[in-house]
DNA sequence: GTGGTCTAGACCACC
DNA sequence: GTGGTCTAGACCACA
């Protein structure tokens, strides 16, 4: 995982996580990385996993048990999905439409692109 | 104009500068509103407007004269319409495609999206 | 018993074996669980269970018998009583009545609640 | 301002910030003091305080301006109102009757100590 | 000047 | 071992 300039690392750690979880590789109930195991393989401070972790809590994706770990929380998957979904629908969508518009770009072009996306995909 | 939390002001009143010029609203060679004009007119720090026009001259895609004011640039269009694509090509789309596998949106879908999508500008 | 939170697990457990005695459950003299039986009747980690004890036998309300078990000791009643009648005056209450004035919460209406409080004590 | 040990200190300093918009001392618009400001006049790590403010940004009581400060949210009160006695109403008032009861204190007693509660109280 | 992120390292309570 | 809080200090982008 390398972390990209713009995002804030944490947040992007986050998305790694949520990504996880959509992709189902991480399910309900199961013991995720702890702070200090995520931090060392990721090469990240502690703290900015623990304000990873702090965050998803808070959206009630993952869950802390005392001096145990953090589990995926049981209704992970829709809070992810819902999360995510937000995030698209309302941020990265209007602004794609406004581009295109703008740009000169239409629906058809997209969707060659779409289909061709392999090419920009640098990740 | 609203300010959107997430992308820096000066570089939203970039995208409004270049959004002007690729809708043809400023031509080459007009005189655009000064910094302390437009500052006044969006309500917003005089230092930050300058930030933007800094920016937009390293892109030529306008340029001062002192004492003056500030121009649309001779390449104005091309450099703008270059600009705003590679941004939109190799950031926007990538993340939007990924987007898109992970929370299960066809293109069909998109597609229905992008034909009914003033619903999604207002916020 | 369910865990909330807040309070650390092993003063959770230390008030439940408070609240035995109190009730008068659990009589001066009485052997209470040995620590391997409660944690496992409460799910609990042994530790967790051997800190209650410590806890409580420093308190004066349990007492071990080496190679027996725990008992419930001598003054363990007037001595949880003034325990939690301490942290119950000085602790809770000036809290309580400070919100109560932030929050505009009336005595009246504490009286009230007091009688219909069942409600609350779900979650 | 004084740390009591129990509650992390970014919290009681949320308290205080809830306080002072609970008793209208901080009212909407008003722009509240910078994280280094009240960092210092607290005596606490700027960072400490940053989480305070984040925490509060969540919550939707407080609300940040790029490069200007943090302000009192639009609906600061309500949201700040509504937080506490939540707080006060599931996790205080459970508690104390709970104890009272455990503790053979009457409601009539409680209402002489609210009465005469200065006593009581250390801050 | 402002907020925001990150690192490094310490200490604590808890399991 | 786990999470959680706090400090100290650095650096960045932004207004």
């Amino acid at each position: 995982m390398d972390f990209q300039n713009k995002k804030a690392i944490y947040l992007q750690i986050a998305d790694y996580v949520c990504e996880q979880i959509l992709l189902k590789k991480w399910q309900v109930g199961n013991k995720i990385p702890s702070i200090r195991e995520l931090a060392i393989s990721l090469e990240v401070n502690p703290n900015t996993v623990m304000r990873t972790y702090a965050f998803l809590e808070d959206k009630k994706i993952i869950q802390t048990q005392r001096g145990i770990g953090y589990f995926v929380a049981e209704d992970a998957y829709p809070q992810a999905l819902s999360l995510k979904k937000t995030e698209f629908l309302q941020q990265d969508l209007p602004q794609i439409f406004r581009s295109m518009d703008l740009l000169g770009i239409s629906f058809e072009a997209l969707n060659e692109l779409y289909h061709t996306r392999k090419t920009y995909e640098k990740e």
